[in-house]
DNA sequence: ATCAAATGATTCAATATCAAATTATGCACC
DNA sequence: GGTGCATAATTTGATATTGAATCATTTGAT
């Protein structure tokens, strides 16, 4: 059985090797101007297709008036475009535009490329079981 | 050899059991009105003891502008004192107040316990592979 | 048909966060 | 012993983030 103190520093440990690669793939995005939630905003619509803000609310684990905030910067500079629902006009839905999808496009190849580099570290069964601990640990938090 | 994709994939799960564990594991903070990087700040001092600003900011992994903001929200509850060095002028040492102590001696347990319950989930061994794989991955990112 | 509950979005206030510029201080070198 | 570089902290301006309150719209119950 492990301790208390076993568990805190893997605990620590998940957390520090989550933040690292994080820094480290989102790096180049600064080079674009781009914010992590941002490129998550752009990155979604690009492989979801046009998306409601709550459906974005829900795929980057933000509330709402955080994915307000993101939409509004994107907006701004012209990466996105509002579509208010003809059917039901609560609903904002939210679409690339052509410089946002060129952007986007070209950006996101290099995150995946920078996040398979540092994978690779870790042979194929290794990733397999980094997945199946962290599935565990997700569904302890959820039950 | 992994691909892309499955590199990605295991990205994902990372972030989010992070993510997952860290939310849950934080939730009792509000009824303190604690954010995580003020638990954070009040737990380096606690167990490290009095400590400048910069170092804080080295062991939270965060800037140092940062730190004089959490700081000073935490001075403003009076959990937190901060005192000049009398050698250095330079440093400005932090030191938990009476109040702040017994706030986080109040509260760390709690937190150390939650997580110890949701790391049950895991055995010794995947304990053991946990941290060796997160430490793989933390290496890549620095070389 | 009407009014109430539900829902998506927005706004607001507070805190977090960074990067860059600034301030204050100490130290080394000449 | 003064000048310039290094360093700790703070400030500033921008974005992120949450939770609560509010607004607009839809839907359901009567």
């Amino acid at each position: 059985m492990a301790t208390s103190q076993q568990a805190l520093a893997a605990y620590v440990k998940l957390v520090r090797a989550a933040d690292s690669i994080t820094a480290c793939a989102h790096a180049h995005l600064s080079e674009h101007s781009l914010t992590m939630s941002q490129f998550g905003v752009l990155e979604a619509l690009l492989h979801k297709g046009p998306m409601c803000q709550k459906a974005l609310a829900g795929k980057l684990l933000k509330s709402g008036g955080n994915i307000t905030t993101v939409v509004d910067n994107l907006e701004k500079r012209a990466l996105v475009r509002r579509e208010r629902g003809q059917d039901d006009r609560r609903y904002s839905t939210v679409h690339l535009t052509e410089a946002g999808r060129a952007l986007i496009e070209a950006v996101f190849p290099v995150h995946a490329e920078g996040i398979a580099a540092l994978f690779t570290v870790l042979d194929d069964a290794e990733l397999a079981r980094l997945g199946e601990l962290c599935r565990k640990l997700g569904r302890a938090c959820s039950a």
